[in-house]
DNA sequence: TATGAATGAGAGTTCATTCAT
DNA sequence: AATGAATGAACTCTCATTCAT
């Protein structure tokens, strides 16, 4: 019985923390970071401006947590469509749709990503380097160095070329309009990209 | 007599116009745009901090023309080099070349631009837009139709394709470590884009 | 007992109002209102600056608060001793006695009154003069149009006569020494006007 | 030749004196004393903003000098009216009349009299009734004093009278909207302070 | 004498953070 | 745990005044 209640508590405090997470995601996507405010985030989620002290120390955890949060999220959305292929290119192709599909709808996520990423704080930035390792580990190895061992793509450098992959990925996914539609369409970008890696001589193989 | 003095005069506003802008642009860089502190830029310029008002009417119009300096400065310092080659590939390669030079040589003026083009400031992403419309032109005319003109390039759409060739280029400049060096090389980028915008059968039909 | 503490706290939250506005009435009355300092009203409230803005949005709207309060108390206190009188020319006297009271007990408050009125802001002053309308309508009704219904004072127009006992009253009252004292006393005011609205005839006709 | 020279000089620095004095009086009667900008002064009276300095030593300064200037003109413009009659009444009319017809044409001379006599400058205020201490003396003698001794007005006492016409006048003259015009007239007004003044028993005696 | 660039004190306002309830 | 009043540092911007030209 007080197991239960306390089970209860602890599910409301882990729902409160997500609320108040949200609410910042739109509020730091919106106005950045230090141009956001804790008091509507706070009130957006629908708490007083204290209450989120009760969860995070200070902005800059908040923004932290924030970072955590959205990179798990984004890699586990990518992650989870890429594994559906085996082929290296279609993979590749799948790694930009899915990029694209997150950015479109998850748009505050991706900006409060971008932002980070190419904005001025270099604590964040750091920060987020190192919780996009694992995107990045992914995409050199199960996609660029899995590829180059089905002699499907050239012998290129894997972490370089998932480096570049990644740029190319977010470059392309943080040019948005205002309703988070895309300028470039993911497969014109699967193409080129796939015309850079693809072996050139494999179209003459076939031909032999 | 008189007149050479007003001309001094004069020479002297320009003078501290640019030195302002100089300060603005270190301290944007490195403060971002909301972090940027007034009053520490006029101090870096070696003025008070009511001076910077004689030059520019608020904050945000500091950053504006700040904006269109560094367009400027950028189409410049690239056109330049750009221009001084006749092969479409020799051309894309020095595009690398030259906006990596800038980012390494201009590091402030970079994560200026950068900074708007990725930040949530929805005015200025736009105004960069706007000021960056002559690089834009630059790339998907005298690059890429040019190549695609002779026969060098696939039939790629030269729009979308210069917005990706920029994107990556924005992109991959932007990732720099504290000493302003690019973690990616411009000739890794030229030879990855080189790969995908060449046309495949150029080799085959000289095999031919 | 909850209950009790919540409507104690709304208690020192009204509490509060109050201090800040009898700062400010203060500070406005000395110092007008672009020489008034939000800084030296929290001060003098017994807090600190920012917290002003916890009850009034801006320095504008706390004076447009402040003025509601003036004339609402301002009328409150000349209606309740006006009342007491029946006869129109007593209740003149009174009107000026009160006046002059109001100016002397509450300067402060007088003077920001004047201020406003007489002052450049033309927002205040429309908002001054619709704050007044219940005293000019006081004036008008209760005063004079009762007068001449009565067969005291002669048949004047209501409202012009009301304006300019208004205007008597607030010019006669604005003119006073630094601590409080006006110039003229109000029963010489009384006099001049109760001289200029009886009617003529009266003692004439008591005399046939 | 050379003192012709010297008058010219003198004649051009006493114009752009008057320049710069009309330019604060339109200043000054828009914004206020602290709102007034010298810097806009300067600029609407065709000069630099540090020319206004080689004329006057500071803001201050200025807004005394024109104090002086407006009472001056106020006293003539006045004066020269009133003396056009010799009935005691008609110069009480006439009194109004004229001190309208300066707040109607000399709208801004006006506001900034007004300004200061109601304002919370108490040196501009004491310096203004110095400066206004001829037309008050010139009101009492010229026309209740002479009044009283014709036996036209009653023996009320001259000064406390005086104090209240100028009070009158001030406080109706200044109730003016935006275009200048006031919202009681002067006919009204002298009526009324005519009524007030008048020996009762003037029209009995005539009777007789 | 006229200029206007430079100055820097001072203003209103915002907001992350604290803490008593 | 939730609240929101209080805090005060920090910010942008204004403007009277100075002074070299």
């Amino acid at each position: 019985m007080a197991r239960h209640k306390k089970a209860e508590r602890e599910k409301v405090l882990i729902e409160t923390r997500q609320l108040l997470l949200q609410a910042a995601t739109e509020e730091f996507a919106r106005e950045g970071y230090v141009g956001a405010n804790i008091n509507r985030i706070s009130k957006a989620a629908g708490f007083a401006k204290g209450t989120i002290y009760n969860y995070f120390p200070s902005k800059r955890a908040l923004m932290l947590a924030l970072i955590d949060e959205v990179a798990k999220a984004h890699l586990d959305f990518i992650v989870a469509q890429v594994r559906q292929e085996k082929d290296p290119d279609r993979r590749l192709e799948r790694f930009f749709e899915a990029g694209f599909a997150f950015v479109s709808n998850y748009f505050a996520q991706a900006r409060v990503m971008i932002n980070n990423i190419y904005g001025p704080d270099v604590e964040f930035k750091q920060y987020m380097y190192q919780a996009y390792q694992p995107m990045f580990q992914f995409v050199s190895r199960d996609i660029v160095a899995a590829g180059i061992a089905r002699g499907v793509f050239r012998r290129v450098d894997p972490d370089a070329t998932a480096m570049l992959l990644m740029t190319i990925y977010l470059g392309s996914g943080s040019q948005v309009d205002e309703d988070g539609r895309t300028w470039l369409d993911p497969r014109q970008v699967a193409v080129f990209t796939l015309s850079a890696l693809r072996r050139e001589d494999q179209t003459l193989e076939k031909r032999e």
